[in-house]
DNA sequence: GTCTATACAGCGATAGAC
DNA sequence: GTCTATCGCTGTATAGAC
């Protein structure tokens, strides 16, 4: 599988890993190398700091997710599905109680460039457009209710996931996390 | 104000600070020593090594919320009243765009000792229980309505506020926080 | 309890050979 | 594109004077 990728996507396949596990200034380019089996200097010839290798991180996630929710969109016309996938993105890292990317450099934006921290907005900012209009479709063809407003909706959606990562992690309990996405759907009924 | 604490708060509180800011791997006793306006070694002196800091302030944030809301419980008996004025807790530190201890924590958890990953999984433990508590007087009160168990309702709570937090940061945004939080009160009437 | 001085490992990054 | 070798800096931590 990994024999088909080229040193670089390897290299952000692995930095992406240490990012979700220990942080954006908890690894160095040394432990990216053993992991990789290279050495230092080659991962600055891809990126040629950590800067680079950030924004890098932050582009191709984006990149990643935009697919990710394209594919929903054409796979199932039922908002509530939709709802429920797009959970399910953020349930995988939890199995591993490593918090996906974007939660992490969250975490860590003060430490980061100008560059990360707009391109970590923007990949924000389009998952909550994203997930307003799903919301908006639902309600208006009558599947979906709640209250309020739809981009009020999407930001309690977004930063419930967010903090239900952060519960699983700290008590190493995967069901932490079950248990608020499963009543995040529930009450949307 | 300062002038009253001895130099193991004043390390504290500027750690605590550092941590809220940059996360725990991102500053150095240096940081410290520079801001309390000390030498690193006296730092030593006080926490040995910096997974003592780390003890020391879980705990001593542990002991400052069971007071917080001790005081809550006596101030007010409105249940809606007590759980807006926990919400404030989380509001303080979004003025300045940091994040609070906790969340800190959970995102360098991998990074942490054992002994710190123990104490903030009862420090979250300690919140869960007293919203939960809130949340079920306030429900047999007739005040509060929400589907489900107080348990869960009280883990969307505790998320919601942590990504909020999120949120705000990445936006660099205080109303991100204070509309998701507005939500989360007027949903619980 | 705070200081100076220092040890030693790890960090990001670069030069230049292959 | 990857390597060896190395630089300069910063990190945590300690010894010992005051």
């Amino acid at each position: 599988m990994n024999n088909n990728k080229n040193t670089s996507e390897l290299i952000l396949d692995t930095a992406q890993a240490l990012v979700q596990e220990v942080g954006f200034n908890g690894f160095s380019y040394a432990h990216i190398a053993e992991k990789v089996g290279i050495r230092t200097a080659s991962i600055h010839y891809h990126f040629p700091n950590k800067e680079d290798l950030g924004e890098a991180l932050i582009t191709r996630y984006h990149r990643e997710f935009v697919a990710t929710v394209a594919q929903i969109d054409t796979e199932t016309q039922n908002s509530l599905e939709k709802i429920r996938r797009y959970i399910m993105i953020f349930s995988i890292p939890v199995d591993t109680y490593c918090t996906c990317l974007s939660v992490m450099l969250s975490s860590d934006l003060a430490t980061l460039s100008e560059a990360v921290r707009e391109r970590l907005a923007g990949f924000f900012t389009a998952n909550l457009a994203w997930v307003e209009r799903v919301l908006e479709q639902g309600r208006s063809d009558g599947q979906l209710h709640f209250q309020g407003s739809a981009d009020v909706q999407a930001h309690k959606i977004l930063a419930s996931l967010q903090g239900a990562q952060l519960l699983a992690r700290s008590f190493k309990d995967a069901n932490r996390f079950t248990m608020i996405a499963d009543s995040l759907l529930s009450a949307l009924t």
